[in-house]
This record gives structure tokens, C-alpha cells and sequence, in this order.
DNA sequence: ACCTGAACACCGTTCAAGT
DNA sequence: ACCTGAACACCGTTCAAGT
């Protein structure tokens, strides 16, 4: 809070009284991003975030329905971004080893989760599009969710794995790996470092793996 | 909103000035509990829940020291109730079964997530306990895992599973089932009926146990 | 010991008004 | 078209004062 406020007089002459911005929908986003990634979902603001732009806060209700609506807005850059480390995650690992890639993709998503918490937990933690608002949330998640689907689909396809729906396998990994980060960001599984918990749940998805073959 | 309103004036003569109750911190955190089952965790209000019971809302900070204290004893309400339906769930199952067992505690934990999904966004859902104030609520969910542990164990000590960590493989379990009710919760996760959710959980949690034979 | 009443510093949201 | 300024109805929290 203190710390909110000195960013406001952190910049007192630089900031002139040119109200306006090229982008502020995009400036609003890369605020409260900054501002979760700092204090935690729970205690962000909008008019926080309009105070570290250098806008009135009601300026944001131009480009934003409301306060959930840029929420929505983080989330969906959050999921540009898991897709992104899920994909760079098969780099260099054959498609014939359907087992070390589902690894590798399930791992990615833990690690984003733990090296993004906050912005992790906006993106899956609380009922953000109950309502059925934002279709675009939908098909941000799809992407990544994609990915798991596809190798399973392989893996099965290939004799690697034991018939059974692709997909049904795919909500099986994903959800031990939701589970997995979601139990280590609210501190009910406790592990030494970052990388025994990746370990540990390494052992997990190879264990459930293993049962697919 | 206008329901919170309506609460207000739901008994005007009724209400007489006896301003006394015998167990105010009792009524808060039952009142609490009902109007997050009715609103969601996001919109609770410690000032309504002081409302409701027809106290003054700075009342509350005699028996809670803040908004957070009086969630705590929401969750740790929430996490006795699921240790009794899980120890139901057990009931009438033969301790030679660990397999059928071990779905009925899992299946009595989606479920329980299913049929109270705000209260249990607030015992699972933040991080309530991140500065480790109130060890109570450890102490609280230690009683469900402690469950599926000791199943675990048994499983392993009598040969139905192969030698492994019982305490690993409980968390195994219980991340799988968190993450499917959580993924069921934020409608990730999406089934015609309740039942086909529960039914699709036991298929993924069947998998899994099958897996460590 | 327990509760009230008033106050403080904040919110999210709305809307007339400015440029 | 985009933003400001002021206002509204709310919060969580504190504290003197009442009984």
C-alpha cells in the first residue's frame, strides 16, 4: 500500500498533463498484471491500476464493462502464455515418446503456475466467466488444453497407450496437474524448493502414465 | 443485493433491542456460511453477516480479529463436515477392499465439493493460511488426508499395491480429486448432470488405483 | 466484558461535463 | 472519441463511548 503510493509520486514532473495514451486497454492489462503479480489477485484495484498508468480511474470504463473484464483481459494473456511455454516445452523431445512429451507438457503447466502464481490463480481460480460472458476465456483455454489432447490422441493412436478416448485421458493429466499446482500455491502440499515440487509431481504424472500404457 | 436488503427488513418488530447474544461468534459463522452459499466467497461481506444476525458490524472484531478470521472459521467448519462424509462414505465397505474404499473417499470428496462449492472455495480456494496464522486450519485438514493416507498404507501393507510411499500415493489421489472438483467448479470441466460428473471422477480415480497395483 | 455510533480511508460504478 | 471530476452507495477497520 505504501508501496502503491510511492509509485504515484515516483515520477511527479515526468508525468505532464497529457492524458492521452496510444493504448490504454493494453496499458490497464500490463498494470494490473504487474500490480497481481505484486500483491495477489485479492487485493487488486482498479483504481490502482489507473493510478499507475497516470489516468483517472474512470477512464478505464471506456475500454473495460468492468472491474471483471480486465481481469478476464490478464487471464487471457496469462493463457497466450502457458500455451506458449507448453509449446516450447516438445522442443527437441521425438513425437514417438508419447510419454516424455505428456511429461513435458504437464510440467510446463506447473512450472507457469508456480513461476505465475497470482496470475495463474486468475486465470483458473475463481469463477471468472460463470456467467457465460467472455466466449473468448473459452477459447483461450482451448489451446493448451489442445496440445495434451493431440498427443494423447497419438499415443493411443500408435498402440503407445491402451485404447480409451483421447480426451478422457487428456482431462485425466490435466486435472492431476491443476490439482498438483493449485495444492502447492495454497501451501497444502509443502515441498523444499521449486524444483522438488516439479520433481515430485514429475513422479506423479509418471506413475499415471504408466497406468495408460 | 436487494435479497441483503430484504433480509433487513424481514423482521422489524421482531427484532427488539436486546442487543445480547449467547454465542455471537457462533451466529457470525453460521451466517457467514449461509450467505456464502447463497452469494459466492467473492461478494461476502463481513458488514451484511453482522446484519443478518442483527448486530452492530463492528461487533464482530470482538470475536474475530478481522474479515480473514471470521473465513477461517467458515473453512474449518467446512473441513469437519467433509472428515464426516468421507468417514461415512467408508461405511459398509470391507477393510480388505482398498481399491473400493479409496474411491469412496475420493468420490465423497468431489462430491462434498460439488454440494457446498463455495464453502469449499474458501477452504481450498485462497490462500488463507499463507502467513501461517490460524494452525487450526492445518490441523483441520489433516483429519480428511489422514483418511486416505492410512487406506493407502493398509493397500501397500497387505500386497494390493505394489511397495511405494503410502503418504506419495495418498497425494496423488487427493490432487487428483481436488483438481477435478476445482476444474468442475470453474466449469472447465463440463457434465450434462451432477451424477456424470461423480461418475467420470470414479472412471479417472478407478484408472489411476488400477495403476498402482 | 460486550456492544454501539461515528469516523476514516478506501472501493466499484455512474454520469454530466470538458477537450 | 476519449478522458476528467464529482458523486453515490458501499466496504474493512478503528476507537471512544455507552451499559
Amino acid at each position: 500500500m505504501a508501496a502503491a503510493r510511492s509509485v504515484r509520486r515516483a515520477a511527479p514532473a515526468a508525468r505532464k498533463p497529457t492524458y492521452h495514451h496510444g493504448d490504454l486497454r493494453r496499458a490497464l492489462t500490463q498494470a494490473a498484471i504487474a500490480l497481481i503479480a505484486e500483491s495477489g489477485p485479492e487485493a487488486f484495484t482498479l483504481r490502482e491500476a489507473a493510478r499507475k498508468v497516470g489516468v483517472d480511474h474512470a477512464a478505464a470504463y471506456r475500454h473495460f464493462a468492468d472491474k471483471r473484464a480486465l481481469l478476464v483481459a490478464v487471464a487471457e494473456d496469462g493463457f497466450v502464455t502457458l500455451a506458449d511455454r507448453m509449446q516450447r516445452a516438445l522442443a527437441g523431445v521425438a513425437p514417438d515418446l508419447p510419454e516424455a512429451r505428456l511429461q513435458r507438457l504437464s510440467g510446463a503447466y506447473v512450472r507457469f503456475a508456480l513461476a505465475h502464481p497470482s496470475q495463474f490463480q486468475v486465470m483458473l481460480g475463481p469463477r471468472l466467466n460463470e456467467d457465460g460472458r467472455f466466449p473468448s476465456l473459452e477459447a483461450a483455454i482451448a489451446q493448451p488444453f489442445g496440445l495434451v489432447r493431440d498427443e494423447m490422441a497419438r499415443a493411443v493412436a500408435t498402440g503407445a497407450f491402451a485404447p480409451a478416448d483421447p480426451r478422457e485421458l487428456a482431462v485425466g493429466l490435466w486435472t492431476l496437474a491443476h490439482g498438483y499446482a493449485t495444492l502447492v500455491l495454497s501451501r497444502r502440499i509443502v515441498t523444499r524448493s521449486q524444483k522438488k515440487a516439479l520433481d515430485y509431481f514429475a513422479a506423479q504424472a509418471a506413475r499415471m502414465l504408466a497406468g495408460l500404457r
